[in-house]
RNA sequence: GGGCGCGUAGCUCAGUUGGUUAGAGCGCUUCCUUCACACGGAAGAGGCCCGGGGUUCGAGUCCCUGCGCGCCCA
């Protein structure tokens, strides 16, 4: 069998990523009665590809869900994607005008539609391809997509049932409007900034008082051509005699009234704002409380309209400038200030949006959020790490109507016909013929499309054959976990389990758990307008994708961000090398020991120290892993198999085995606990590195019928395995050879030269080194002479523990490193007792610390006292 | 303005209900090319756990406060 000496994942990693599917490893089996653990990916973006973020978050799921797969659980794992309406159309737009120089509205909606439907089958959905390529473990004979037939009609289905129930409406109202992307969006899809703008005070005269004048401040000069008020707070005195009184609006020669209202904060500059019902929120809700008219001067692509006399057809920041310049000639503008101000832009487009008033479909939040919240609170559903389920109640507690049509020709036509004879809408499950209302057959259907988000709120059900109750809706839902980013738990993890309690009366699932999002070393988010992003491909391609994703489980502490360094990947490529040359290291001493590669399910009981030692520290990995899956801890899963892998299995196990190995041994019990074993640690390490573990245990297992280890059986913690007298023997063992190479190296002794030493121990330590003679003599290249009885006086070349006394037998020529290392450590030592001693005579800490704390505070002060004694004797032969 | 989180070794981070000598990986120092691995082995150095106050017999851990940093919402 060919071993090469160094880990090359390339030659590996395709042909196991396509056997594993062609071979439908990651369906499950209907037929079987396991208890299912099932979920959903949070859809990602067709037009996207993989970046850091998503192989984060498919690490885990993906350590997850083979985790559970391996330990028998009927798993589901479904893939997919959503339309991402605003930015599937822009890119298809974009190319359309690139190639064929042709907009969408010359194409027209259906050939446009066509058009967008041939590029998502040619170039859309590049990261299933990729994903598929590092070994996400997908059920892909289940992949959907949200403009699927069968989602489609789930979320037409929602939309009428919601209608009926009156939760959806529609009507005129403020929304953030974007000009570029020309449709309107949600509050969510509004990202604010800060920047720095101006005030400006302008003087609007009061009609009828020659000489008083109300001076308002604006951070949007241009939005005053559509004042229809000034506002005052009602308890604001300064302004107690102008009530019924108008003032002149500059520029626009139009009489406005002084209304008094809360809208207005006394303390804030002049007290006074300009009130523009059509082009701010907090204005369109004063000028309903105060009857204002609404005076739309700016249209939806940002530029004053007819009603904006002079200035009509200026864009918004041209009309700025005339407007402040006309002001200013004309004497009204009183000054400007600097001023820092938030300022919403389009997450797709980043341009400045505009508060518009428009037609829109709206969901009603308040009802569908308090069962929502109400299934947190009670525990239906857990939100991990814990700190995020408040930031779930803050935004659900506050939650405001969801602003759902969009201007958009790609995605969910709204299924609203409005008739054109009497104005009724008509929301219907098939497409209506004529009005329920009036019976006239001038039917008009809505042009808006639904926001992406809303198919995406029914993910979890919709992609298991909603609205039918398939057979798969009552296996998987609801789903047992998903796992997501706290950037999309609004757009995706609130909206799921609003849509999913309102249409299928049962959570969508049982535990959410957050995980960070991946950084750069100075902390930014990555972002592909900053271009500051890694391709993750790139670094499997380079390290191999086992070590990306060790890489990213050893990274993914709870609650934590990622700080992604490149300097992370050589030590996980390294951790695969070695345990590619542990396997390397075993299979060419199989071929001369005779033993045919072979999976052994029974060693038999462990007999040698070291068998019944590793058996033991195995059990705990596996402890520590299982535990660590189930809590979402991964960090620890990593640290864990790390540990075992390295530093237990291959430091300790396979050197002290190497002792027993000989030519044409056969399959003896060596051999069999060494396969066991090694076996064993494949299987718990498979979830986090699934290529290199399938190839190793192919070639271990060698023959039998065709299997995965993806199938294999997950290794279990059982507490009767724990051997505390192997692991305790273990110890004293390896502190012996620890204490022999210390010595060595502190008196810089050539480390071929042998040297001989005598060892005291009167607990033990002698009969253990004893029957390891062999291994000692071998690892420290030092002939041990064993002597059953306490040391005399401490002398020069000594090393003391609880346990032994080790002396070393050396001419004292190299003492210097000797003394300086018994001195601060007499130091460390001294430190001990006096703390110790301390709190032995306090009487208050000895009324109440616990026994045990306290007995074992006895034991270590007796350790200290006899270590520092020996300590003190051996500085004294080696000073003296 | 409201809320959340972070500050531990040079760097990236662990540290589960408070318990005595605070850990890991990388990097660093010294030694070793011993027939699995130099992507390796052995032995080491390195820490007022951000500052201040408090609770407690006992605080990296709990409370208050200051400083610095990050994020979310309005």
């Amino acid at each position: 069998m060919e071993f090469e000496k160094v880990y090359e994942p390339q030659r590996f990693e395709a042909r196991w990523a396509e056997w594993w599917i062609s071979h439908g490893y990651f369906t499950p089996d209907a037929a079987s009665s396991a208890p299912m653990f099932s979920l959903v990916i949070p859809p990602p973006n067709v037009t996207g590809s993989l970046h850091m973020g998503h192989m984060l978050e498919h690490t885990i799921m993906d350590v997850t869900i083979r985790t559970q797969r391996m330990r028998g659980r009927k798993t589901l794992w479904l893939p997919g994607m959503d339309h991402a309406g605003i930015a599937t159309q822009m890119v298809v737009e974009r190319k359309l005008l690139k190639d064929e120089n042709i907009t969408r509205r010359e194409l027209g909606r259906p050939e446009f539609e066509k058009r967008i439907w041939a590029w998502k089958e040619q170039s859309g959905g590049r990261i299933i391809e990729q994903m598929k390529s590092v070994g996400a473990s997908c059920d892909w004979t289940r992949e959907r997509f949200t403009m699927d037939p069968g989602l489609s009609r789930a979320v037409r289905e929602t939309f009428v049932r919601l209608w009926e129930k009156k939760l959806i409406y529609r009507g005129d109202y403020m929304v953030n409007w974007c000009p570029s992307c020309a449709t309107a969006l949600s509050d969510l899809e509004v990202d604010h900034e800060e920047v720095q703008g101006s005030l400006w005070h302008i003087r609007y005269p009061v009609n009828g008082m020659p000489g008083r004048d109300m001076v308002v401040a604006t951070t949007r000069p241009e939005t005053m051509l559509g004042d229809t008020a000034v506002c005052v707070h009602p308890e604001d005195e300064r302004y107690a005699d102008l009530r019924g009184k108008t003032v002149r609006l500059p520029l626009m020669d139009r009489d406005i009234p002084i209304i008094f209202d809360e809208l207005a904060d006394p303390k804030f500059g002049t007290g006074v704002v300009k009130v523009t019902p059509a082009h701010d929120p907090n204005d369109f809700e004063a000028g309903k409380r105060n009857n204002l008219e609404k005076i739309k001067v700016i249209n939806e692509e940002a530029k004053i309209t007819s009603a904006g006399g002079i200035y009509a057809g200026l864009d918004r920041y041209e009309a700025r400038k005339r407007i402040v310049a006309d002001l200013t000639a004309q004497g009204y503008l009183v000054k400007i200030e600097d001023h820092k101000l938030s300022v919403g832009k389009c997450q797709r487009s980043k341009t400045t949006v505009e508060p518009l008033i428009s037609t829109q479909w709206f969901c009603h939040m308040k009802p569908l959020a308090e069962k929502a919240i109400a299934a947190v609170q009670s525990g239906q559903t857990t939100i991990r790490p814990e700190n995020w389920e408040k930031i779930y109640f803050d935004w659900m507690n506050n939650i405001r109507d969801w602003c759902i049509s969009r201007q958009l020709w790609w995605g969910h036509r709204i299924p609203a016909w409005i008739c054109q004879d009497c104005d009724e809408i008509n929301v219907s499950r098939e497409d209506p013929t004529q009005c329920s209302k009036c019976g006239s057959a001038k039917l008009k259907q809505v042009d808006d499309v639904l926001d992406t988000w809303f198919s995406s709120g029914l993910w979890p059900f919709s992609t298991l054959g909603w609205p039918d109750q398939t057979a798969d809706l009552k296996t998987y839902y609801p789903t047992e976990l998903m796992i997501m980013g706290y950037e999309i738990l609004f757009f995706w993890c609130a909206r799921m389990m609003m849509l999913g309690i309102e249409m299928m009366g049962d959570v969508p699932f049982k535990q959410v758990f957050i995980h960070g999002i991946v950084r750069n070393a100075d902390r930014t988010k990555m972002s592909k307008t900053k271009g500051n992003t890694v391709d993750p491909l790139d670094m499997t391609s380079k390290y191999g994708t086992d070590a990306v994703r060790m890489a990213l489980v050893q990274a993914s502490a709870p609650g934590a961000d990622v700080i992604w360094t490149e300097d992370k990947l050589p030590a996980s490529r390294s951790f695969a090398n070695k345990i590619w040359n542990a396997a390397r290291f075993l299979f060419l001493n199989m071929e001369r020991a005779g033993v045919t590669p072979q999976l052994v399910t029974d060693p038999g009981p462990a007999e040698t120290l070291e068998d019944r030692w590793i058996r033991s520290r195995l059990n705990a990995a596996a402890e520590t892993v299982n535990r660590a899956v189930d809590q979402n801890r991964f960090h620890e899963v990593g640290q864990a198999m790390w540990q075992f892998f390295w530093s237990e299995f291959c430091d300790w196990y396979v050197e002290l085995k190497k002792l027993r190995f000989r030519e044409n041994s056969g399959l003896n019990a060596d051999w069999k606990n060494i396969i066991f074993v090694f076996d064993s640690a494949l299987r718990l390490l498979h979830p986090s590195m699934p290529f290199i573990t399938e190839e190793l245990w192919q070639r271990l297992r060698n023959q039998g019928p065709e299997a995965s280890i993806a199938l294999a059986q997950f290794p279990e913690a059982d507490p009767s395995r724990h051997d505390a007298a192997a692991e305790r023997e273990m110890g004293i063992l390896q502190d012996i050879i620890t204490s022999a190479r210390t010595l060595r190296a502190e008196m810089k002794v050539d480390p071929k030269l042998g040297l001989d030493a005598v060892l005291y121990s009167t607990t033990g330590a002698v009969e253990i080194a004893q029957r390891e003679l062999e291994a000692v003599t071998k690892l420290t290249n030092i002939k041990l002479t064993l002597k059953a009885e306490p040391a005399p006086k401490a002398g020069a070349g000594t090393r003391s523990t609880p346990d032994f006394d080790l002396v070393l037998l050396v001419p004292a020529a190299q003492q210097d490193a000797q003394i300086s290392r018994l001195t601060k450590e007499n130091e460390q030592l001294a430190k001990n007792i006096a703390n110790t001693d301390r709190q032995l005579n306090d009487e208050k800490f000895m009324g109440k610390a616990p026994a045990h704390i306290v007995a074992s505070m006895r034991q270590k002060l007796a350790e200290y006292q006899t270590q520092l004694a020996k300590n003190q004797d051996a500085l004294r032969a080696l000073e003296g």
